[in-house]
DNA sequence: CGCCCCTATGACTGCGTAGACATGACTGCG
DNA sequence: CGCAGTCATGTCTACGCAGTCATAGGGGCG
């Protein structure tokens, strides 16, 4: 019952005809067997499978995609990253994509492509998809506004505003704000007067989305809101940000809109003699892998990238499938907050933002403490 | 000159007749020109192309494929996991299979996956695809002699004995031995009198290979091999390893298969009192994003991705079209050892495994202590 | 008992392109 | 000046499948 992979060398591959003619039935009979089709009697489907599994058949796709006009194919347009985020959903979309029964083609931009999204989308119009799926759609040239594709299949955004013209446009992955929100309320929550925010790329609907979250959290308790510090997503970016924030002793509490830039900043920190927790709580996103184990094992928002994936999938695909009415409300996300030891309350003494400015040479006092929790997480 | 995306809802997509006809040219000019034969003249040309474009023509991919017999078309099977090499790896791919031209077919692999790597070929064999791409073939049944598959499309197989009979098959990315070797030479070049290791999980060819490199720097130098222990590749495992590691006063330094395992290797040394790197020096293997900036900043081995991908690709597009000789020696990637502060020479004192068994109650003595250089990563 | 509908199958054809071959126009050169 | 060779273009058709319609047998039911 092996499935017969591959054909000898030499002979072409089989064709239904061939199929058909070694059952002894006709070619579009052997079609109907092998989509499905009613109206095939139990024996006739029976020759039609034994003989094509002697002869090695499968079907020819482009074949069928010219006779039907469908391909049976989702397209996906990513960032040119493996970043932990935009690659988890990857990951989820290509085991829905398979699950449901169709193929699926990848085209990523990179940031500072000059085609980007646009040109990714035409290549996989190109390539004639039934559907596409675009991951954080950033565009460089979005400063005005871009000239909307308009596209002849349906599109499912994750993540951000559409910037397409389609048939059908669906959106999943809202609701990074309200996990923003829930991570500035757990600082508060703890004593802290307010929080810093350490934003991502501001061009990153994420980003956005994160910060916005932020700023409802705060303003919602009548809070100072901080000036906005920016990286790029990396820990690099998150350190250079720390020395920064290091300097400024008023600060106590850091929401950071990713967790490599939180670990970025927490070393920062750390070097310039400001510990974590105890002297400046940090709160990251997305709940990568290490997160745990790093020193402080982090306070972070874990992203369901799965369910995002599956859910928005499944809108898209019956979007496909049933050109009519787009039904099925999203459903959001849960919020996930986990809580390590990177948050704790506020130094107690310190009232007003303490002036204190520390001078380089006194950075290398830093000693990160042992954690309470033996680094394990709780729920939220 | 904005690109024509899409075409106008209602009328069908315009075909390469109709292309012609407003061109005043035949059907078989227009298909000349979109696929830059010779012998059109500059005129012809032209007018295609601007009746094209007034249209909005595409070519139909399925169409094409069916007449030609090649579908332009990369397939690559991958892991279904976000991990940091897996993601890099299919990132490098996806730039290079758009850069020469070909579309990009992605089916994933999860480990335990019945069907396992078998069917993720079968599945892309089903599409049509011109080549196919395995990343770490991590067979399930690969117990006995696994019946090879028989494919009629070339192969690259990236970090493993290729487990199929293809026309072609190529390899790539090996060398990781020699990265580790180098690795493990760094550490007892410090003075260790031998280095453990936290190996990733034995089905995995770069878990192979990277303990194999392992062992050879240690047998090269007549020292004692540890027992190994082995992890899963996430920093969880990397912790319960590390726990135990930590009840033997004898271990200085530890070589780990990635770079996640290490942080949560090095977050139970931590935790169980021994320093890093003062007491156990350890070293990654990745060089993640992170790294620089976890506590202790680690020291790790880079591994050039891009460059692997790209090597590759370049010589399994060139099987493809030319279905002649296998030319172009692969070249081996350079090794690269970033070392940070993770790795120190052994505490003087101890010379024979001090068997003095720490209990747990002692482990909140932990601290670890800033570090030399910054968090700046040096090369070597 | 005859009519109609449902089941099971086949014949024919179109999908849009590229390959094989044909056809003219032109060039260069003996 | 005529013939071979090159360039530029056209004609015809296969590629392998699924849609459409046709056909033929078999009940159910009035």
């Amino acid at each position: 019952m092996t499935r017969g992979t591959g054909r000898g060398a030499g002979s072409a591959a089989p064709r239904s005809v061939d199929v058909a003619r070694l059952a002894g039935v006709s070619q579009k009979t052997v079609s109907r067997v092998f989509n499905d089709e009613p109206y095939v009697s139990a024996d006739v489907r029976r020759r039609v499978l034994d003989a094509a599994e002697q002869l090695g058949y499968r079907l020819n796709n482009a074949a069928r995609a010219l006779a039907s006009g469908r391909t049976r194919s989702i397209g996906v347009v990513t960032l040119g990253t493996a970043l932990y985020g935009p690659a988890s959903l990857l990951m989820g979309v290509e085991r829905v994509v398979r699950d449901t029964g169709y193929a699926l083609r990848v085209v990523n931009t990179m940031e500072g492509d000059p085609a980007g999204v646009a040109g990714a989308m035409d290549s996989l119009l190109d390539q004639g998809v039934d559907g596409i799926v675009i991951s954080e759609p950033i565009d460089e040239q979005t400063d005005g506004g871009a000239p909307a594709l308009r596209l002849d299949v349906p599109v499912l955004v994750i993540g951000a505003p559409p910037p397409v013209k389609a048939p059908t446009v669906l959106t999943a992955g809202h609701g990074a704000d309200l996990m923003a929100r829930t991570a500035t309320e757990h600082l508060l929550d703890l004593g802290h007067m307010t929080v810093h925010h350490l934003a991502g790329p501001q061009r990153w609907y994420a980003a956005r989305d994160r910060l916005e979250g932020w700023q409802a959290a705060l303003t919602a308790q009548d809070r100072e809101v901080p000036a906005v510090v920016s990286g790029d997503w990396s820990a690099a970016s998150g350190y250079r940000a720390g020395r920064e924030l290091a300097e400024d002793g008023g600060v106590t509490a850091v929401f950071a809109a990713n967790d490599d830039m939180a670990i970025g900043l927490i070393r920062a920190l750390t070097e310039a003699g400001r510990r974590v927790p105890e002297d400046v709580s940090v709160v990251g996103f997305d709940d990568i892998p290490v997160a745990a184990y790093v020193t402080p094992p982090l306070t972070t928002v874990r992203q369901p990238f799965d369910a995002v994936a599956q859910e928005g999938l499944k809108r898209l695909v019956h979007a496909i499938e049933n050109p009519k009415a787009e039904p099925l409300t999203p459903s959001g996300p849960p919020v996930d907050l986990v809580v390590r030891a990177s948050t704790a309350p506020p130094p107690p003494s310190r009232k007003t933002p303490a002036r204190g400015r520390r001078t380089g040479s006194r950075a290398a006092r830093a000693s990160s403490p042992p954690l309470a929790n033996g680094g394990l997480s709780t729920r939220h």
